[in-house]
DNA sequence: GGTAAAGTAGACCATTCAGTCTAATTTCAG
DNA sequence: CTGAAATTAGACTGAATGGTCTACTTTACC
């Protein structure tokens, strides 16, 4: 046994709904993905809903720490550390053509399932949160509020991302956000 | 007969489409939706990918020009236009609820299905157009690529529209793209 | 008024869906 | 080695899925 079973339905089926959506994603799929036979997958997780929101919780939140991964350096200017995460992004072949897992599932589920809007939340509260203590760390324009600054970063490298058409390259992408990296040095005091 | 029936027919599909995605609109609710039988519906749709890319064509995209309804007036500098545009988004509060219809079907289908991905990307084009001509006819500093500022701009828009919660307020919205009305500002000359 | 086309009506179909159930097997503690 | 718990195995279920088919009714034109 390589891994763990628990950990190889995690695996498949974050790439199955990050790629195909919740509703996209069947139970008979995610068994093949995996090769495992139904009663391991039911032993484990006790409907789909709950194996997605494990999904959520034990995948998508790690990763969304790991890619805004803002270590401060005392010599940049903490809108530069900002500015090189998002830029990083652009190294991320699946975040190009598939977008930001979270705001994948926000956009699908939290419409139409309470567990899943109030799950996806607090990982969105984490990562901006994230971004507002190094903002209010910076030395910035005043009347700079960090929470609106942090929200207004999220959703346009969210909206970079999801630009149509859904593969979109790495030059469009850093060509959408310039614009974003050229608003962020001006704000720099 | 208030109605025509395929008239009908895509309102509610357009209806469930964008507030519960492709996958998660079955053909029985949008028949209980219509009130109409099943004959009816196929007799005006081969199947459900015909009735949803209809109604990407009959319906989606003629909202998108209704509200980019960008006026030009002799008046204003363009980038007000524009500006004014965006911030009456924050008036739809189905907008806020779900973000933009267009958005939310590309990141759903694009990935999936290449008809739907080619129908989506005419859209975004002509979306993106209608700004670049407008852009083009503005006094703006150097350097500015109508088109790139373009992308930024409804990038930035979407965005803010799929922010989680994903029930987003008139108030959050404002606030977020309160940064690309500043940024915008900048631009004019 | 007759007739052909357009549209309505809904029973019916194979397939797939998420989920259940019982049994076999493996793991591990004593 | 033994027995209990954890895990694997997959046949099975009822409901829902998208789609087909035939029959009926309405509409519109000659």
């Amino acid at each position: 046994m390589t891994q763990p079973t628990r950990e190889k339905i995690l695996d498949a089926v974050f790439a199955l709904v990050y790629t195909k959506g919740y509703n996209g994603t069947s139970m008979s799929m995610i068994l093949e993905a995996c090769q495992i036979p139904k009663g391991s997958l039911y032993h484990h997780f006790s409907s789909k809903k709950a194996m997605v929101l494990a999904v959520l919780k034990e995948r998508i939140a790690p990763r969304m720490d790991q890619f805004y991964d803002l270590r401060a350096s005392a010599e940049n200017h903490e809108i530069d550390t900002i500015i090189a995460a998002i830029v990083k992004v652009a190294d991320n072949r699946e975040l190009l053509c598939y977008g930001c897992p979270l705001n994948r599932l926000n956009q699908e589920m939290a419409p139409v399932d309470n567990d899943f809007e109030y799950e996806i939340n607090i990982i969105y509260e984490a990562l901006k949160d994230k971004l507002v203590q190094l903002l209010k760390r910076s030395r910035l324009q005043e009347n700079v509020n960090s929470e609106m600054l942090s929200e207004f970063i999220i959703a346009t490298v969210w909206g970079a991302l999801s630009l149509s058409p859904n593969h979109s390259s790495k030059a469009r992408y850093l060509q959408t956000i310039s614009h974003l990296i050229a608003y962020l040095k001006t704000l720099k005091r």
